[in-house]
DNA sequence: TAACTAGGGCAGGATTGTTGACTGATCTAG
DNA sequence: CTAGATCAGTCAACAATCCTGCCCTAGTTA
């Protein structure tokens, strides 16, 4: 019953592509086998228990975490139009319009019709909208400020570099631009 | 029902607890309102391209992530019993009955009878469901070494005690558990 | 023997996601 | 100005995944 194979595999814990990097050597242990393993558990349970934190309050809203998507994006891209959110958070215009109808109808969500582009709905959220998605992101702070403050502003930035690595192309063009958006609206701390 | 406070805060950038810890000073800005929003981003964006990674394969042979999650902590838990993955997946056995059904039946986990006590399944991994995780496996860790890579070793380190820290203590108890098994198993690399 | 526990199973429903096709409004290029 | 492309909303039908309750069997434990 046993495969050998397998069962040795898992067991090797072969570095990948042992000294093709310079200052490299025996400090490429963290690419082991077991170290990829163990990422793996990292994101399941981060992530599980950080999506978590603001169930409590959706259900009572009788929304789910596709509502909290939305408002988050929405509240972090005021403005954008419905095609573009389609594309934040890949999935299809029919769940989308779900949740995007109940929202607008309970009057957390704004649509205006677009200057330039007419055909386009620009999404906003509401002064309730807004107080929702802060109600939503609390829970989340909570646990993400801890685990900051604990770790420390190095851990951060590292946290910051592996998760941008793990992410698509697509998806760190747009963290980028949100950041240079960012830093524009507030320019005393940013860099250049 | 509009909260006029909710829309001023979220422009507002005030740290946290400005000066409670000692060695912290002007550094503690990383603990911002927008490093906040940004890490959430962060955790949507890494997630989401990070189990899409496999899914082009649990699709070919009519699976779900629900299994791949479920094949994931039995070969990191083989001998596991049916509530204690329970337990780690935090869903319902229903849910899980389901996706573990399919699994069995198309010989990917094996179940055998507890010894101690004989009213517990314990699920292994079948040589074919070995192959299988290594399958979805190999797709993720693809985007992990990359990331891993780029980022170095120290931003690793980072990057784990972050996401630890915000995860629930169990995972994190959990998460020691394991990690403590595999050094016992391997106890070259290791410390102690 | 009685009470508890591990696991399986069923009924019924909610949420979130999919594909595909169609409509309407608007923009753009020839 | 017309033809075609694009943005958005909508419908139907379906599938995956999750949920709450409830009941059952087998085995453990007091």
């Amino acid at each position: 019953m046993p495969d050998p194979k397998g069962a040795a595999a898992a067991l090797d814990p072969r570095p990948p592509e042992p000294k093709s990097h310079a200052a490299a050597g025996a400090s490429l242990l963290f690419l082991r086998e077991e170290e990829m393993r163990a990422a793996q558990d990292l994101l399941f349970f981060a992530y599980r228990d950080f999506t978590n934190a603001a169930d409590v309050i959706l259900d009572e809203l009788g929304m789910g975490r596709a509502h909290h998507r939305a408002l988050h994006f929405i509240g972090r891209n005021p403005g954008i139009a419905v095609g573009d959110l389609l594309g934040l958070l890949r999935i299809t215009k029919q769940s989308l319009a779900r949740v995007l109808t109940t929202l607008v109808e309970q009057g957390y969500v704004a649509q205006t019709q677009g200057r330039a582009d007419r055909r386009q709905r620009l999404l906003t959220l509401t002064p309730a909208g807004q107080a929702l998605e802060r109600r939503l992101f609390e829970r989340q702070r909570e646990r993400l400020v801890a685990a900051y403050r604990e770790a420390g502003a190095q851990a951060v930035e590292g946290f910051r570099r592996v998760m941008r690595g793990i992410m698509d192309e697509a998806a760190r063009a747009y963290l980028d631009r949100t950041e240079a958006v960012a830093r524009e609206a507030r320019p005393r701390a940013g860099s250049r």
